[in-house]
DNA sequence: GGCAGCTCGGTAAACGCTTACATAGCCGGG
DNA sequence: CCCGGCTATGTAAGCGTTTACCGAGCTGCC
């Protein structure tokens, strides 16, 4: 039946396995319509009768037609997709933030192709540019620091780039000022009265976040005419395990801190364990901070002090910007998130002189 | 300059933004050449000169050319990508496999598609079909219990599926035996002594691997003709704070759980700390298992006694099915990965009968 | 009753690639 | 010297859509 031509032997290579997919054309065919008109139903342009609307809607179903997204890229140069490059998804913070980044973009109808850097500046250069050659529409990366070839290839291919986790003036961004954190939690503990303070931070090499943050805590310690030795910074990987290993190298200098401020509440977890170990109180004889206030944050023992930083949101904002720009508005380019400072047990005053000598 | 032809007046619509993106065209015409040379150079398919595909090297680069994604997918029916729809990327569990599944992906030339379905079974199924829609090439999925709907579409389109965190006989999976690891739970505290066991699961309904845990803790009661009555079962969603109203609700039964097994590793953190909250010493008077042996469960006050889940392994695997299928390799469909028990010292033997009473 | 102005639907030209096929040199053996 | 059989390249036919453009009917108004 239906053996309308001699049947061109149909072609079998491609999709080595899989039944010849069904396409518009034969939608048309069984609907006794033009392709044009398949498609018109399809995307509701362009008028239609009922009566045919319906014809075709019925031989969708009954041949369970999907139209195929390339060919449908290709003629509206469209893909509908956006790209995110993330350190990497163990963080919770950036997993929460790229979960809020995709359910955002489904919403809109684009769908998320993600991609990790490893905290590898290179890596991440890579990774966009694998991504841009995928045609997404839009980029996400975190931090404000890359290799500058990323921007320039958005902008050459006029695909809008957010950067989070940041602000910068120049460019698109959603974030906060990591730099103003440093500060804000270097502060609070002066203000307690602490005047020996160490950092176990993040690795700032290709981590512009944690090179801020740092610079923060700096500039807060000179604005009071202190400084911050060598010894007293110690850089590691956000891991609970480093956090420790770093509390543990501050605790071997001299003088020794009073309180730790650390990059992250997983190296202040960690810096809390090793004080715990140690038999150092906290935060009688040690204040601990954090930053992020992840779930466990509150949870500690003591609880962490910290800053909270709303990921879904960063994430969300992220989406919305792209969104937005993709759909021609013209929106605000640099959208501060709020953070704040939560005060919980793991802080207090500085020991008084001697308290424990 | 180069004004070989009138100019036919170029489109201007389609990219609002951006300028006319280079095609093979483009470099064909910089280069000399045919598009068709293009084109072999690219994908080193087909004879060329080592002079001509010079030329043509160097005119890519010259023009910044890339690829056209959807034309390539297009004519050659495949897409390169593949989609990962997991409950959410919140529970660390889930990141960590995406993070490797990502990256063992990216090693073979693929792209990830991300979506997350917040636990609910229809909306996985939306998420699977937008994937395939857009064209994806092989999919992974959590749990083995899903919309029907979505083997289907797979099948129809010839699209291997992979089941991950499950183990079924008869589809392609990377997991392990979730009933088993519930049993393993049980017998161990019974092996303990004890005999009144709370369970504090993840939510039953939509998820399979959180009933099959369930399911295997009464077996193994069942083993030794005990039963898990109705209000030694608390069902909360996997979250600390959810712990915390589990064992909560635990603690109000008759009689009162020596041992309990729950459902992962947040829901066991937030029922140490409501044991803690009221004074219940661990594992003395109550012990507490969880499942996943997250970063944190060691550094748990006392250490989380737990089953270590490799998500890494589920990922990386997962990826290497799909990778191998599409590559027309048969490979094993069903990929067991290890679990173990990790006892800490979170559990005990049950306390004495009158040991505090 | 003619025709302006609808509404509806078809035709065909892209979109940017890959690839089967044709073609054009060129080499060397008979 | 001719020609078989290389190798290197070009030509052109799609891949499955969208959409500009055209034409065919119909309505209703003068």
């Amino acid at each position: 039946m239906d053996a309308d031509t001699p049947a061109p032997r149909r072609r079998a290579r491609r999709r080595p396995a899989g039944p010849d997919r069904v396409s518009a054309r034969d939608v048309a065919r069984h609907a006794g319509v033009s392709i044009a008109t398949v498609s018109r139903v399809l995307n509701d342009s362009g008028p239609v009768a009922d009566r045919v609307r319906r014809l075709v809607a019925q031989a969708i179903d009954e041949l369970g037609y999907t139209p195929n997204a390339a060919a449908r890229a290709l003629v509206r140069s469209r893909s509908e997709t956006i790209g995110a490059v993330v350190p990497t998804l163990e963080n919770a913070t950036f997993a929460i933030a790229v979960e809020a980044l995709q359910s955002r973009l489904r919403q809109a109808g684009y769908t998320l192709l993600l991609a990790s850097s490893g905290y590898d500046r290179s890596n991440e250069s890579t990774q966009v540019r694998a991504l841009l050659a995928r045609g997404v529409e839009g980029v996400m990366v975190v931090g404000g620091a890359h290799d500058p070839e990323i921007e320039q290839l958005c902008a050459a291919r006029g695909v809008p780039l957010v950067q989070t986790w940041t602000l910068r003036p120049d460019v698109a961004c959603v974030g906060f000022d990591n730099r103003a954190v440093g500060r804000q939690l270097a502060d609070y503990l002066l203000d307690l009265g602490h005047r020996q303070i160490g950092v176990v931070a993040g690795v700032t090499r290709g981590n512009d976040r944690a090179a801020e943050r740092v610079a923060g805590i700096t500039e807060a310690l000179a604005a009071r005419g202190l400084d911050l030795p060598r010894e007293q910074l110690i850089e590691r990987p956000y891991r609970i395990a480093e956090g420790q290993i770093g509390l543990r190298a501050l605790l071997a200098s001299e003088p020794r801190p009073t309180a730790v401020i650390c990059g992250n509440d997983l190296l202040a977890f960690g810096a809390m364990l090793e004080a715990r170990k140690r038999g150092i109180r906290v935060p009688d004889e040690l204040s601990i901070a954090g930053i992020d206030d992840l779930e466990f944050a509150a949870d500690l023992d003591p609880p962490l002090t910290t800053i909270r930083v709303p990921a879904e949101e960063i994430g969300r904002r992220s989406a919305e910007y792209l969104i937005d720009r993709l759909d021609g508005q013209t929106v605000a380019t640099v959208t501060e998130v709020a953070t704040s400072l939560i005060v919980r047990g793991s802080t207090g005053p500085a020991p008084q002189r001697g308290d424990r000598e």
